[in-house]
DNA sequence: CGTCACTTGCAATTAAAATTGCAGGCCTAT
DNA sequence: ATAGGCCTGCAATTTTAATTGCAAGTGACG
């Protein structure tokens, strides 16, 4: 919401309205209603309820938790927010041709979507589960795990270092300390792996690590796009997906797609010691509500 | 109903089955029916009765005589044809969490692509293009732009930071530089934008800024999921996304590219400014060829 | 350690939708 | 014309959905 009407309001502007009052309940059932809203709009109360796994009663007091009198009344809002029509007169056919071109219709978002899902399904034959595999076992088997990367690269090489920590294992964003690079470095060794993520050209930085690492013995794994694959010293392992289509996609969903599939490969294989630190961690924030979060 | 399962039909041909039988009511309320089948699987027999200026029990004949067992199951019918038609990922979801049980052994990668796409078409229907466009518009009017979040949202923080400041807005991500938070707020002001980004709960940092900013007065974005969503004061504009299926799904496929978007739309409405920046931007790290590595 | 505020599930109650028996009306064929 | 068949509205009934009071549980706060 913008400024201050309420008259035409999405639904999910109610719900951040009300989102003080809402409870843990509340979100489930939200969760259901916004993965699927026409279905949603369709169903009565019970069914939506049993969908979400929770008690009919809930549904009657979310409805009322968000203004509505009650749960009919919640749905026929539902209801209106698809139609976008008035209830009076029905001039059926010129609606419906209307909602089909703006649901068909292009938009910023849904192009976006286009090229993104197309690039995911490129991965399907570009990427095979072997190398996933073969990155996964690395990092099982190294000692520290090191990350870099410079500039895009460099966000998704935080994200990598987080969810290894997360997983168990002792894992260095390098490019979150640069300063203190050197010290970091120091006591690479054979055991260790460095995780190189480049995309366009590979940064000079990145070269310069890569030759370090090759001197040190450590194990190199390289996650890059067609542009990136030309590193010098070759790595040991190297995925190379091509993001997106024309022009640079910035987008880093192929990529982070990819460490995905890696970190979850890595928990099927290490024997439950991602499992059991994910779950210490869960645990951990748990235990501790309010100060950190997350 | 009543006999066994016809296998699939589309209500055009149940009717053309039965029309001999059908009467003058029936023909009235069909026509209603198929003005606007979507609004028509939403309302219960009564509504669409009135609307078809029948008796009430006319639409329970109508729905026997095509077969059904009463007006319920012919409505479910209703319902199903057009989930079915309207999206497909009804069938998806199921199947996509099937396959993620199975994930740890076999095929990784395939399950992971198959739940991010999933996730990706959910999002066409769950966030308007109007909604981004209002996130374009404010970030295109702000003076500065602060981006903050915790924890894997901040990862995304920075990378939308980064893209921002390639468009040529003054975009800073406070989670950088934590110590120096309160330095960066000093002059935060009316005219200047927040941008948060929760999974989640929000985390007390965010909800402390988010405080903040509107005492100030500043323009607050939020991008979440559904658990994000409770914010105590409410942004000034909000999208949330249910990020994947079952269990957390812990890509950021699905925020980042709402972002993505965002910052798409920016450069389509800004008259320029981020075309000229990102041109200013490539053409001066072609200019320097080894040194910045982008 | 108790109290308060709040959430949640259950079950009883209430409201609403759906169904059906019945009677009146209309048309047609005898 | 009139008997029979069929549609139709009404109203009673059944079935289903929605609501709410209540009690048990939970966590925060004194």
């Amino acid at each position: 919401m913008t400024t201050t009407h309420e008259p035409p309001a999405s639904l999910t502007e109610i719900i951040s309205r009300h989102a003080g009052r809402l409870t843990d309940l509340d979100t489930r059932l939200l969760n259901v209603l916004l993965q699927d809203p026409l279905r949603a709009a369709m169903e009565n109360g019970k069914d939506v309820s049993s969908r979400a796994g929770v008690h009919p009663a809930a549904a009657v007091r979310l409805a009322q938790r968000l203004g509505f009198a009650g749960y009919p009344e919640f749905r026929a809002f539902l209801q209106a927010s698809l139609v976008k029509g008035g209830s009076d007169f029905q001039d059926g056919s010129a609606r419906i041709a209307a909602r089909l071109m703006r649901a068909s219709g292009e938009g910023v978002l849904s192009s976006i979507l286009d090229s993104e899902i197309a690039a995911l399904q490129q991965l399907r034959s570009a990427v095979s589960d072997e190398n996933i595999r073969k990155f996964a076992e690395t990092i099982r088997d190294g000692r520290r795990i090191f990350l870099f990367g410079r500039s895009h690269a460099a966000t998704l090489s935080a994200l990598v270092a987080l969810r290894l920590r997360r997983s168990g294992y002792d894992a260095v964003d390098l490019g979150a300390a640069l300063p203190q690079l050197s010290e970091q470095l120091v006591t690479l060794g054979p055991e260790d792996v460095l995780w190189l993520f480049a995309f366009r050209r590979p940064s000079p930085a990145v070269l310069e690590l890569l030759q370090i690492a090759r001197k040190r013995g450590a194990r190199v794994l390289a996650l890059t796009d067609i542009q990136g694959m030309r590193l010098d010293p070759a790595p040991d392992l190297l995925i190379a997906a091509s993001r997106g289509g024309p022009g640079d996609s910035q987008s880093l969903v192929v990529p982070m797609t990819i460490a995905n599939a890696v970190i979850l490969d890595l928990a099927g294989i290490d024997d439950g010691r991602s499992i059991a630190a994910l779950e210490a961690f869960r645990a951990l924030r748990e235990s501790l509500p309010p100060l950190m979060g997350s």
